[in-house]
DNA sequence: GATGAATGAGTTTTCATTCAT
DNA sequence: TATGAATGAAAACTCATTCAT
């Protein structure tokens, strides 16, 4: 058909994996996983389950991109955050507030993200909770500095508030609604600072 | 073959009906509802097919009747407290901690609720969000008379907060563990804290 | 399982499974388990595909029942022979050509058997293994019965005289014409004879 | 992208057809020949499937040159043994021992050989048939040539006999082990000597 | 000579639901 | 009330083959 270099890409230009990728994250976070068929996903990319199954060893493994995709991107803003050199405060309101900005950003990834991982296969399972986990100790540990210098209160345990503040983000997809009467950033603002009052000691 | 006549109970006693609501239960809960096959639910069930569409029109009657169940339930307790006669601040606190604890009691419900509400139909989906969001309404004015009243601060709009605090508790299915240091309870009672301590004026 | 009554029948009265069963038998002979398709014996059988698999679970469930007949038959025929009471040259006679004519009877599962075991899956493939063995032995019990009675030959070994016999038997699915100038009981006369003659001292 | 001019070996010397023809070989044997994928040989062979399909038509066809090599390998011994000077009973004993010891030489061709013939397209079928016929002939000619000189018995029709032989010759790789008691030209011997034992008038 | 991306028809299997009994 | 045989549509995945480079 229509060739261009190496014939991967077609059309609007974009290589078949991205075009693939973005038809399938759009579609489940629209339909949940399950109820969306690999049928869809080619269709909606404009190519054939051949391709598909060349780039991707299963509908699993593209869930699993997904994921990788959100999880390196949101770790490496994290990082630039906590590893700025302001005060501990606003290093955590800066986080606190740059996660909702950026899951609202990727409203898609997110809702796939809370909704679906009981779909990924045991392994990757493990895999994706390990770069989870690793999220979210780095966010506990921004929590326990302000907490040791006094800054923070002690009250409540420091793994306990980065579940609560991640709660929440993570059910954006649920709640949030763009037409809503704030900016993504004015929102995230008012909950870092719901969080950072919280933590007033 | 097993001749019962005129009873809807059989083996352990307990109803047709609720043991496959149970049954259906704990199943979409584990494996999710597209996972979770209807043959699976007879037989953690004991029935058969023909039972269960004797009872419920469908699968997806099923979902709705666990999600209708949980919502009674918790709008039952939620106006237990918020009538109460206690000062505003404990009401809420009292109300924040036992919708955490009635969430942990209920784990399973609660895992379906927030993964599987797609799965329902739309005209379900409509119905099940409009219960909610009258729950959620009672929750906020309880914030927004403790606000009027001058108890808590008015920085963040009524229904953040509702939304911050419950996007938490639905994700207690993700995160909660059993096995944790603190009881039901005890877990209740710092996140009620927290919120209490982000209201403060 | 076995359901007569009930609308197990249809059309020309034979129960769906075994009609499942007759065709599978036939299309598995004549082109191969790998080169016959699930929907080439449904539609041979007059059913769906979802009746299949309310009979047996998979493709492979059907091939090693299509075994397990013709290992119960073949068994019972040699315990029949090896049973009687006729001196041991006649019994092993009998039960050399016997083989030979209900192998010819059924030339269908025969050649299925010898071409598609590899098919199965490795558990299944044991059980008729040792079934198969099972016959094997019985069969070699004879010869060594004629061995120690000084009417055989002791120079080749009872085990290799069964394998090259049924060597033979196995292969003649290939070999046999049913066009050819011998009916089966001359033919399986003639093969019985020929491991008499081998076996003569 | 890397650059080999002019040699069609590579890596450990061998030409890429024979190592493409060897992981075939060995593949079909294993798995049989339907259950075996082009990429599962290009990849056992270390070349990709545009060089397979550079060097042979189909996957057909790979099967075709492993039934070929084989077959002429078989007729080029017989011819030999069949060829000799020593009397008819020396040189019929030599050629069934013979293909006993080089089919198990080859055991993968040879269990290919009987489970795999249905794979040929009709063509190749026949050409594939025409050849085994004539080596059957040319070792019955051997049976008919001791026959009329009155050192074989005349009660079983010779193509008989061959059939009987090469039906246990093509069984082989069924029952065949390497760890038996009998080195394989023992195990020649013993059944090349029931088939003459068999023969004597 | 050789590559490997892409095809498209094919595979087995699953499943919610119906209905005669 | 309850059964379970049967349906039929859809699911995920495979694979021999082609062809522009």
């Amino acid at each position: 058909m229509a060739a261009v270099a190496r014939t991967t890409t077609d059309g609007d230009g974009t290589p078949v994996p991205q075009r693939l990728l973005a038809a399938a994250t759009r579609l489940f976070a629209e339909q949940g996983y399950d109820r969306t068929s690999v049928q869809e996903i080619v269709e909606a990319a404009g190519v054939t389950k051949g391709a598909l199954y060349h780039y991707f060893g299963s509908k699993d493994d593209l869930l699993h991109e997904v994921y990788a995709r959100v999880l390196r991107l949101q770790q490496e803003r994290l990082d630039a955050f906590a590893d700025g050199s302001e005060p501990i405060e606003q290093r955590l309101r800066g986080a606190a507030a740059d996660v909702v900005v950026t899951t609202i950003e990727n409203l898609d990834d997110a809702s796939i993200f809370f909704r679906s991982m009981h779909h990924l296969s045991p392994e990757k399972n493990k895999q994706v909770r390990a770069e989870r986990r690793r999220y979210h100790e780095r966010f506990r540990a921004l929590i326990e500095e302000g907490q040791k210098a006094g800054v923070f209160s002690t009250e409540t345990p420091a793994d306990l508030v980065v579940d609560y503040h991640f709660g929440s983000v993570h059910h954006l997809s649920t709640w949030y609604r763009p037409d809503g009467p704030l900016t993504p950033q004015q929102l995230a603002d008012q909950l870092a600072d719901l969080l950072l009052r919280a933590l007033r000691p």
